[in-house]
DNA sequence: TATAGTAGGTTACTATATAACATTTTGTGA
DNA sequence: TCACAAAATGTTATATAGTAACCTACTATA
């Protein structure tokens, strides 16, 4: 895990503030966040890092004690994601919770390949840049995704560099 | 096949120019253009739209008249994709032919849900702000990837909306 | 309490990609 | 021109990611 995760940061507090989140979003909407769809962000949550949808599968498998199968997860992970719960890492195959659930906005993604720790911007000035520039080419936008691989600041620090 | 395609330019011209300027590169630098990775590219090249490496497959082994194995079109893609002749959608898990592959670029991609063509937009103003920005959080980025999924100008002039 | 809608279970399958090792081809120097 | 190393391709098997289809169970409310 990288170093500012576990320094700038109580992690537990983390997971707890937001699942309690996800509990007032759902219980605003009238949509339900159950037993698995719940187990499933806290998952999710459980590191900065992505989960892949079979590491999920496997943890769950175990949290249960008996198989899951996949649809079961991917149906949690499509509620997750229509209610902006989480957000999906297009490069990587990859599902990460989501910062700021309660407002709707642009994110961009950090994606450090040293330690694999994820780090979510938003609503980022060159947003409003592109869907005009995208919107010049007659284009009609409905969804941007912008990803950046490289090596996040506290890697560089320690000296690496992949 | 969208309409702007047809009547814009012509396609086989295009498929050639693309094959032309890809043995000119390969020449270049000293590395090989083989069968294989020729055909795979001549298969990306069929449309603006992307082909998936299953597609290649499928193509590759109708051509050769007997069974190709998966590794042998993901070695072509490797390499194609080293080279930078074609690019990856990552959205998508598909393959598209570089336009502009003796210069280096950023490219930004946009992808028309309705027809699946996608173009490729180079150097775009935002990208060195984008830079910047990700710059000042302290990382390092060694790749960025911006995808926008919506409906081309081709496909709403045609009242299209998915 | 019938019943429609939502959620989850189960099986099987499709799609995407890679590991590991064998064989063939190609380029290079003796 | 032969030997050999490197590069490319062939082959088999398997890993990883995601979905279809159908069934069962729960739950909310008319």
């Amino acid at each position: 895990m990288p170093h500012h995760i576990l320094k700038d940061h109580d992690h537990n507090q983390c997971i707890s503030s937001a699942l309690r989140s996800a509990e007032d979003i759902c219980l605003q909407r009238g949509i339900k966040l159950t037993q698995i769809r719940r187990q499933v962000l806290e998952i999710i949550w459980q590191g900065h890092q992505p989960s892949t949808a079979y590491d999920i599968l496997d943890c769950l498998s175990q949290q249960q004690n008996k198989k899951v199968a996949p649809p079961t997860v991917y149906r949690a992970l499509d509620f997750l994601l229509d209610n902006g719960l989480i957000h999906r890492l297009e490069s990587m195959n990859a599902y990460i919770g989501c910062d700021a659930p309660t407002t709707p906005h642009q994110s961009c993604f950090l994606i450090c390949s040293h330690c694999r720790s994820v780090a979510e911007l938003h609503d980022m000035p060159i947003y409003a840049a592109l869907a005009e520039e995208v919107r010049q080419e007659g284009f009609k936008a409905k969804g941007i995704m912008i990803e950046v691989k490289g090596v996040c600041a506290d890697c560089v620090e320690q000296g690496q560099s992949a």
